[in-house]
DNA sequence: GCGGCCCATGTCAGTAACTGACATCAGTGT
DNA sequence: ACACTGATGTCAGTTACTGACATGGGCCGC
């Protein structure tokens, strides 16, 4: 017989949104959390660095699929076009889980604290997609740029998926990508 | 005589720069802050609403003089042109202290924290040159994606400013949204 | 199949960020 | 003179987070 329940991470993070979508984040403690989890609040400070990490638990996939489809663009592509591309595929990971992810924006919406944390989470997919497009033997500014447009253009795609009904995420994405193409040219 | 010295927001401000700067801003805490400040923890905590705030105190007038210079650009001017030069004298505004800047910088740096501070005054900044844009009439999508390429233009010509010796910071943010346009073309 | 190590978890005490409630008293206006 | 304002002090409390040490099933080598 196992000592311990599986999975305590996964058991966390869904009591965690169960939580903070009843009671409100700030009313949530973590005592609380590790409660319906089954666990002490110790444990869950060692799963997540802190109170708001439960959240995002999926980032670090996220910014491996943007990171992987730039790596393996084939060599002729242009940098404009697979930095579009990349950030669509991210966008195809998250697209499965649309009422998730909408639960989640609503709790990270009504709390700066969470906002912080998603834009440091973007901020280093920006700078992952950078290095990734430097070692493809883009400039140092160029990647820098290049990086912000995709990510730019991946948080405005993703914002309105989560508020409409219709298309795709990966599509939104690439629909927003290319509108900004077209503003600044 | 006064009750009390004047200007204790400015006196935290400088103590908390200097404490940061010192021994690291996790090593110190906000009753030291006080302390050289010569209040109570208490009154730091009324004047900031936390201590990363501290760092903070200039960004609401970065973000009046952007907004105010994308408002007040004359009705010709081209939405693209108009956002690289609002950024740009954003930027101007920040040239004047560039030893401070460095200083502020080098403490977010090291610090996950006060970066995501930081990626959360920049976004607010975002938000607030998107509603500018909107009141002169431009949709709202293009007005988010051009508020987000000046912002990013504005972000890396300040990281790049930072680093380097040379030249002013409103003529490298223009440069860099300049190479943004031209690198998504 | 037995001894021992591993490692996820529990226990517990401590620090520091933040908050609410109430007290104080120089300056200011009447 | 006198009330009133508003910035500050005082103090007790909550909660996020950390370090140190204990526990005990699972599993590996023998």
């Amino acid at each position: 017989m196992a000592r311990w329940e599986r999975d305590a991470p996964g058991r966390l993070a869904r009591a965690a949104l169960e939580l903070f979508g009843e009671r409100g984040y700030e009313q949530t403690t973590v005592a609380a959390i590790a409660e319906r989890a089954g666990v002490t609040e110790r444990t869950f400070f060692r799963h997540y660095a802190d109170k708001r990490e439960v959240l995002f638990d999926g980032s670090n996939a996220l910014q491996q699929v943007v990171v992987a489809s730039v790596a393996e663009a084939p060599a002729s592509a242009e940098p404009a076009d697979l930095v579009g591309a990349a950030v669509a595929a991210g966008g195809a990971l998250l697209a499965e889980r649309r009422d998730f992810a909408r639960q989640r924006a609503a709790v990270i919406a009504a709390e700066p604290g969470l906002q912080e944390r998603e834009l440091l989470k973007l901020e280093r997919m920006t700078a992952a997609v950078a290095e990734a497009l430097r070692a493809r033997g883009i400039a140092d500014v160029d990647a820098e740029l290049l990086a912000r447009a995709g990510v730019a253009a991946f948080h405005l795609g993703f914002a309105r998926w989560l508020v409409e009904e219709g298309d795709g995420l990966d599509a939104g994405i690439l629909a927003a990508y290319a509108r900004l193409r077209r503003l600044v040219a």
